[in-house]
DNA sequence: ATATATATGTACCATTTGGTATCTAATATA
DNA sequence: TATATTAGATACCAAATGGTACATATATAT
């Protein structure tokens, strides 16, 4: 509950346990190789953390998967959303994307989100009432973009904003899933491209 | 090598194992499952083999799953596949496709492909060798869908058709996600509409 | 009948898994 | 100084993992 720096001291022996680092170290690995890939064995002694200390930290691999979730929820997808979901047009936005694409970034690639859902059913309640929370706002996200969309009158003409707005989620998906992959950033860009084309006028 | 059907029996003990039966019960499960999500022992007791069995006829783990793939492939994407690029009319085949996707079948749900890709790393050298082979035959045979396409002046204008090719390669395993994960069938059709929409004239 | 050859399946292997009991170190309070 | 309280870490647990040795079953050949 307190940190070094947060209220006086308490009274046993004073923490060394760096939880922010944890959970930043934790998120890093689970982006690269994926929650259910990596084993709680293998994050303890990569994060350079004792077994126990993520078991009292977190109450075990399920509570520490759902607060590394969090943490990619509030610091990498949130922030993605709001830059993508302006309300410029929607040409710019999608040219924006796909350079964002393929932008070298010193985090890992692809969507730690996806590799979570693709294995989820070995992981625990915490991390799939986690999963599904950060499923429904960025649905809600994106729908209320498409919604602004339609109002500005960019939207394809018949085109419902809800399935906009999940059509787009399950895009956005698998562009990350690409740039994962490694695809070259030219067929990256194609993809994006042809990918929203459906939704505009033209 | 030879079965209780083919030539004259030799010396031994005579064969009871059913290799096609085998290869078929272990395909659907794994289709289920994923491949790197069950386990061999797992996987053995529930097809009703024993695990040396497993081992004297697919040589372990990843030659099994190598074995399922090309099954797979014969039996499932290549039928698809040679429906789906049809020289008709695209709309009318898109449409094919989503009716075709949002049919009930006696299959399990999903893309044994994708669900294979999605834990590649915990596999090995056969099944991934399997699965690249899989990956070139799905997309050269969309890719000349698409260059078809273009001679018959269906595809949208300045569209490559190696670029539609993989796109529709991508969209298709995206869409039998979607199928996998129980989405209702009036959103997955829209999908399929949209996901295909930008591809031709207008 | 006996020997040979092949197939099967039990019972085991070392290793790794997620998860803890418990002992020790370090602090505050009395 | 003595005690209570908290943190850290070694060393362990049962269960499950992928993989195999080996005894046993069932056939043909002599």
């Amino acid at each position: 509950m307190n940190n070094s720096h947060s209220s006086k001291r308490g009274r046993g022996r004073p923490k060394t346990f760096d939880r922010e680092r944890a959970i930043e170290d934790a998120m890093r690995l689970l982006w690269q190789r994926g929650p259910g890939v990596l084993s709680v064995n293998e994050l303890c002694g990569a994060v350079g953390i004792a077994k126990p200390s993520l078991y009292r930290e977190f109450g075990g691999e399920d509570g520490l998967v759902a607060t590394v979730l969090e943490c990619y929820l509030q610091t990498r997808t949130l922030p993605l959303l709001d830059e993508l979901t302006q309300d410029l047009p929607m040409a710019r936005l999608v040219n924006g994307l796909a350079n964002w694409l393929v932008t070298p970034s010193t985090d890992p690639a692809g969507c730690l989100l996806a590799k979570t859902r693709s294995t989820l059913d070995t992981l625990g309640p915490k991390t799939t009432a986690q999963v599904e929370k950060m499923k429904q706002t960025q649905r809600a996200k994106l729908t209320a973009w498409m919604q602004r969309a339609q109002n500005n009158g960019e939207l394809a003409a018949g085109l419902d904003p809800t399935i906009a707005g999940r059509f787009v989620d399950t895009q956005l998906t698998t562009l990350l899933m690409l740039a994962a992959q490694g695809e070259p950033a030219d067929l990256l860009k194609a993809q994006t491209t042809l990918a929203f084309s459906g939704l505009t006028n033209r």
